[in-house]
DNA sequence: GCCAACGTTGGC
DNA sequence: GCCAACGTTGGC
């Protein structure tokens, strides 16, 4: 799941009550399909996007599944949807709670290249989903580079 | 700040 | 239902 640090980053998850969010705001179909497919207790990534340089910074897990997201009810919210009716909210979110984080970010640039990470979506040209499936095979290799480059260090 | 790669919108 | 125009994302 990606997240611009300067809006919400891990540490903010670290620090918030519960050390839990609503990843509320996302507006993309396929995103959301991804979020229903969630299921308690789902591991996922934490990327931060549009920081330099963009990596991965650690793990959270799901604590709740997908239930409407009612920012978009709500016209003075920035992710308003006109379209989103409390019939037919459209738009739904998962609670997330953080895991750990990373003791060395993993950025694009260490992760391109990779062997078996050559089909992951992240890394793929003009990847833009903020929601995106991460298969068994690359969590396990992330997460072996996330400990090589700590003990590195 | 650039720009490629998307998703969405709306005219037809 | 096509597709051009447009707006946005996000790496670089």
């Amino acid at each position: 799941m990606k997240s611009e640090p300067d809006c919400f980053s891990i540490d903010d998850l670290a620090k918030a009550p519960k050390k839990t969010t609503c990843w509320d705001g996302v507006r993309n179909y396929q995103a959301r399909n991804f979020m229903r497919s969630m299921e308690i207790g789902d591991q996922i990534f934490f990327y931060h996007s549009s920081v330099e340089p963009a990596c991965l910074v650690g793990v959270a897990e799901v604590v709740k599944k997908a239930y409407p997201d009612h920012t978009a009810l709500d016209p003075k919210d920035d992710h308003y949807d006109p379209k989103a009716t409390p019939a037919n909210p459209i738009w739904e979110m998962v609670d997330i709670k953080f895991v750990r984080k990373f003791d060395e970010s993993l950025t694009l640039v260490d992760l391109r290249d990779v062997k078996g990470l050559e089909k992951m979506e992240l890394l793929r040209r003009g990847s833009r989903l903020s929601v995106q499936p991460v298969t068994a095979a690359e969590w396990k290799i992330v997460n072996g580079l996330a400990e090589k480059k700590a003990t590195k260090r």
